[in-house]
RNA sequence: GGCCAGGUAGCUCAGUUGGUAGUAGCGUUCGCCUGAAAAGUGAAAGGUCGCCGGUUCGACCCCGGCCCUGGCCA
């Protein structure tokens, strides 16, 4: 089976997922992390991702941490190949996979049906060019001539989204599947966990979170980073901390005001995420407050085990799945 | 104590030569999301315009008093 750990950031997934790991191991049953957060991938981002230390991981390891620099880009789709091997490297070891991650697309990306049509860097260059001269609306009336299905699924305003359709529309010929898939498994017996808090819990937690990565000097690590490349790192540079470092690095605002805003910042994100997850009827739902995760989530397994067998009896391929379904928020 | 400026949305502020205010920014809430996703994007809610009185058909806007804030002078 594969287990998924997501939740809001500033949960505890990551130290639940250790733990777990650790509990398994001393049974005979060795378990590995695999990371699904683009931000955690990135070498030398540490105390704003909040990423566990090698004293943390407690001699588990830990797949895709530390695997690019700062100036690549990440991407959903190489995140999908990385981690899907990753998840089956460790099945065929006959070691249980533990999926740990706050982003809910990169997470679907790898246990549901995505499949990504490729990208074209010189034409996305030149989509975004225009979009910058002539205005986004150019784009979208193109969009809206050549698929008007995609165009009504997609804001007129998201720059981003429409130079994506087009992109996608020139490269394959086809229209652009607007709309996301559906709910449904690719890998077998995957049993997904929530973490999840009240509202006001969580605010706190982020808060508190944020004043503590102040003190651990997260404003050196970014100063450092600067020098490393990260205002050029597409994707790093817009890390939550990293994002309001940089514009106080740069005058533009004060430390206490990029302090602020990584609050708010981060708090928004949680919403963002919450939303994505709530959907995801798959999820069993825990109370990132209780005392005895360990514990529930190992039961939660137990019963997943059970079906994932009962699925396996049944199948003769690893086709898709739903196992582990249903069990609604507890 | 005197002089000046100001008190309008949770915060920072626009504004109306008097007809109960702003597509404002930030925040908040809800939604969307397929190669930057800790990204990108849409919508909504929210104000008895400091308090009391006066002038007026009508005051947030004019007049008087009071309270509060900031600055300057004593």
């Amino acid at each position: 089976m594969t287990v998924v750990l997501v939740g809001a950031t500033g949960l505890g997934k990551s130290a639940l997922a250790i733990s777990l790991a650790r509990w398994l191991a001393g049974s005979g049953f060795p378990a590995e992390i695999v990371n699904a957060d683009s931000m955690l991938v990135y070498r030398g981002m540490d105390i704003g991702t909040a990423k566990p230390t090698l004293a943390e991981r407690d001699g588990i390891p830990h797949h895709l941490i530390d695997i690019l620099d700062i100036t690549e880009t990440a991407t959903v789709a190489d995140f999908q190949t990385l981690a899907r091997d990753a998840i089956s490297g460790c099945r065929q070891r006959g070691v249980l996979p533990i999926l740990v991650g706050g982003s809910a697309l990169y997470v679907r990306a790898i246990v549901d049906d995505f499949n990504f049509p490729g990208t074209d860097a010189t034409l996305r260059a030149e989509l975004e060019t225009e979009a910058v001269e002539h205005g986004t609306a150019v784009l979208y009336e193109r969009l809206r001539r050549i698929d008007p299905a995609a165009a009504a699924e997609i804001q007129p305003e998201n720059t981003r989204r429409v130079i994506r359709a087009l992109e996608v529309i020139t490269l394959t010929g086809e229209p652009y599947p607007a709309t996301l898939p559906g709910f449904d498994y690719v890998l077998p017996a995957v049993l997904q966990i929530g973490l999840d808090a009240p509202r006001a819990a969580l605010d706190e937690r982020i808060a508190s979170r944020v004043h503590q990565m102040w003190r651990q000097g997260i404003v050196a690590e970014v100063r450092q980073l600067e020098l490393g490349g990260l205002r050029h790192g597409l994707t790093a540079s817009r890390g939550l901390g990293y994002r309001q470092i940089l514009s106080f690095l740069a005058g533009d605002i004060t430390e206490e005001e990029a302090r602020q805003q990584t609050i708010t910042g981060t708090r928004k994100f949680a919403r963002r995420q919450g939303g994505w997850f709530r959907r995801d009827q798959r999820i069993s739902w825990l109370d990132a407050r209780a005392g005895d995760l360990v514990q529930t989530a190992l039961a939660l397994m137990e019963s997943g085990q059970r079906l994932g067998s009962d699925q396996r009896a049944g199948l003769t391929g690893p086709a898709t799945d739903g196992a582990a379904q249903t069990r609604g928020r507890g």
